[in-house]
DNA sequence: CTTTGTCCTTGATCTAGATCAAGGCGGAAA
DNA sequence: TTTCCGCCTTGATCTAGATCAAGGACAAAG
């Protein structure tokens, strides 16, 4: 069932301190676009079409490197939105964009959207800090990827996860595509999560649903435990 | 000899299309620093206190992970600015700052920035696009780490240093700071340049310096090459 | 029910690059 | 001059994780 572009925008975290005029003319200018799956909305180095806001379905946005080879930088899913950074730094993207699931998205067409900057200061404000929590994931990433072995990575990405009290987690992708967001092959992913149920730190519930039973051994694991 | 804040400020790139008004703002808030050599700045984790743009000198940006690791970011030279996306997003550092050599900052208190964000338009401008770079050096760098071997990263740094058309580069700070950068250890390094001065891509000039000659090969390596 | 296909797991092996261990080099101080 | 002290290079070894190779678990389709 295709939502309202009102909608839409209304969920997405993003836009949510946007002036009521300024959400307006960004309703105004957007576009809906429907995508199946496994479609390749842009591809690394193509000209920004606009910002992108998920609907339903899910998104990966990533790198490729020769050889085929890939890496998985962000997942997107509802509310979130994606290629904000090149519209706004007006270069072309860095990163190639495809759908996981079928995935309904608004577009914000590239030239109304930096009109809109320009003249809207509120909607200004909201961008920034849009892309400095971008900075600030990517900052993580890196250091995740780089300064931790496999075992800390897996137990990080699953504290990060588990927000909630609840203390159980669902993986919001395929292992294969979140063991390669975290530079693991999918079969180092299910050796360390094997390992981490041998010694009782999670359990294995149906369904990509895991139960954290020991979240401070698990932060001594990504936090390198010697 | 210490310059003026306003030469400092007119030398970043990043404040260049600031209007005067907002210029003059700038000018009256900031604050001289000096740093001497292997000075800590701050560290992951504190709070911010404000933009730095540097003057002279060189200050490296860098998560740290157990055990003493670290991982480079950044590099920071003249003209630069670091902890701007802690300063707009509003969060504490996601990474810690030292100097390489003496340096001498101008810092940009925190409280006064933001107030100049809310109300400046033409100075958020400035900073979204400063921030898009900060995004597009970041996944840069992400890809590079990720998804090439040694030998590729090596010469894709080498190939980036190289802007103008002297072909000759200049390493800005220690190798061993450099190959933490790429993710490698300075032996690795040393080893992948010693390869590549063997087979005649580069060579070896006094002082960290060094000459490009084959370009088109090292382009290849960067690419991958099967 | 069987077939087919996708995703995941598990084990065996391989390798890029890290780590460990010695020098070498060049500048600064004495 | 010599001595000292970072920084870099070079070689020998080690290892985390990749790669290769075989199933197994489901789910959808026939």
């Amino acid at each position: 069932m295709p939502r309202n572009v009102i909608d839409i925008l209304a969920d997405c975290a993003l836009f949510s301190e946007v002036s009521e005029a300024g959400f307006v003319r960004l309703a105004t200018m957007a576009r809906i676009c429907r995508f199946p799956k496994s479609y390749r909305i842009f591809c690394e180095g193509d000209d920004c079409a606009g910002v992108y806001v998920v609907d339903g379905g899910l998104v990966r946005i990533f790198k490729t490197g020769s050889g085929g080879k890939e890496h998985v930088l962000h997942m997107v899913g509802p509310g979130g939105t994606f290629a904000e950074v090149a519209a706004i730094g007006g270069f072309k993207y860095p990163a190639s964009a495809e759908t996981i699931e079928p995935t309904n998205c608004v577009l914000l067409p590239l030239d109304p959207f930096r009109k809109a900057l320009e003249e809207d200061h509120d909607l200004c404000l909201c961008m920034m800090a849009g892309m400095s929590s971008w900075v600030h994931d990517l900052v993580g990433l890196m250091g995740n990827v780089v300064l931790r072995d496999a075992a800390g990575r897996v137990a990080r990405y699953l504290l990060e996860m588990a927000t909630d009290e609840k203390d159980t987690i669902e993986l919001p992708a395929l292992k294969r595509h979140i063991a390669n967001h975290l530079n693991l092959t999918s079969e180092t992913f299910s050796r360390v999560l094997r390992r981490l149920i041998q010694t009782g730190l999670i359990s294995d519930a149906t369904n990509h649903r895991f139960r954290l039973l020991d979240r401070e051994k698990l932060k001594q694991i990504a936090k390198g435990n010697e």
